[in-house]
DNA sequence: GATATTCAAATTGGATCCAATATTCAATAT
DNA sequence: ATATTGAATATTGGATCCAATTTGAATATC
């Protein structure tokens, strides 16, 4: 007799909960930035002591999401304008790659899964729900290029970025561009159009990254 | 009356410290690749608890550098020659786009650094001290640039590929083709012709790519 | 003899406690 | 009124202790 294996995942320290908790709430904005993380406070609202709290700082810091001074604490991490802007750089260099290694090994299954995110996308009303659904969408397609290293440096400059970027798409026509860009991208991606669909993630970050920074320089 | 600013580094956590030293002795590969790290073990070595151990190893996780499982304990990750190859790639893709940058920005002051960090790997014949002057060589190339997100990406992808890099070096004419490269990079760099710099860069780390997974296959 | 079971040792994850440093704010001096 | 000192408080870094889990060897079972 078999079973299924069930996966209850005993495979979750609460060091990883609570690093998981702390990377969504600053990823989303609910922790602004500059706002300090005091290990007492995260450590009671998780039911634990501070020692699974420091190792999820600790992690944290490791991806430039918070910046801690020895016996000061650690604080949300912010982006300049000029470090924005080099990350949408980064982003438009590396994404256009993934894609094009990506287009030749989609599956039909891939390509359906990536287009319902899209169409999610586009007729989502929820600026939270949006961040989410555009990495989805993104993220579907890179899967089958099989670049892990390169994947994982993605999310992990998207991270950086994704406060940003959905103020970015809340701006006056970003979510109708980025919809109307989305729509294109996939339909190379349906062609087996590789270079047209490299041509457009590259477009698509730099348009973002326009719209952001000179939605920055009004601040 | 003014005083010189001491800067007697008093930011430096035990765990920090811990974190440092694993690294360095992961990237020369004094720790082998699986090799398990005993938090109790090095917990004596640094003469501390376990507790700025553990955080330095979950910094290392965080990195890729090595691989815990909960209650089994972290053990110093490998490179499968396919992600070896793809990290390669991911170099050979943003390195070019840093140069080309950094060139415009070159003092002369940086550029005597470099090709003092390249004539010193041109005569070095110790293999340890190569992969240390290869890569101060390129930083300082790329210092210039500005770009301090690419900066830490590319310096996090030579963490986990650095064993393997030197390994290369060691092979046949390894070291004879590094070098003779090094120079033309930096010979296009003194002539501030960027394109030139970002191209050779390209066919460098190529090249390397290609040596190390000769070198892999062979195993 | 090979496989399953039990149990002690080893190891990690986390809680509690203490030390080191920073911050705050009232008391004092200028 | 402002600047400075200094103690009280808050906060972080680390040590020690305990609980949960894994590992491996000894024993039992077929």
């Amino acid at each position: 007799m078999q079973f299924k294996s069930v996966d209850i995942s005993k495979t979750a320290s609460a060091a990883s909960i609570i690093f998981d908790a702390l990377k969504k709430a600053i990823i989303e904005g609910n922790l602004e930035e500059g706002a300090p993380l005091r290990q007492d406070e995260i450590a009671k609202m998780f039911n634990t002591s501070r020692i699974p709290v420091r190792e999820a700082i600790s992690r944290l810091e490791e991806h430039g999401l918070v910046k801690s001074q020895r016996y000061k604490g650690a604080v949300v991490s912010g982006l300049s304008a000029g470090e924005a802007g080099e990350i949408f750089d980064y982003r438009a260099i590396l994404e256009p790659h993934i894609i094009r290694i990506s287009v030749p090994k989609m599956t039909p299954k891939a390509l359906a899964e990536a287009r319902s995110f899209c169409d999610a996308f586009a007729v989502s009303d929820d600026p939270m729900e949006w961040g989410d659904l555009n990495r989805k969408f993104h993220a579907t397609l890179y899967n089958a290029s099989g670049l892990t290293f390169h994947l994982e440096a993605v999310e992990s400059a998207l991270d950086r970025v994704d406060r940003y970027l959905r103020a970015q798409l809340v701006l006056s026509n970003g979510m109708a561009r980025a919809n109307d860009e989305h729509l294109r991208i996939q339909d190379a991606c349906e062609r087996g159009d590789a270079d047209a669909a490299a041509e457009l993630t590259h477009q698509h970050i730099l348009g973002a990254k326009n719209s952001l920074l000179k939605h920055l320089s009004k601040l």
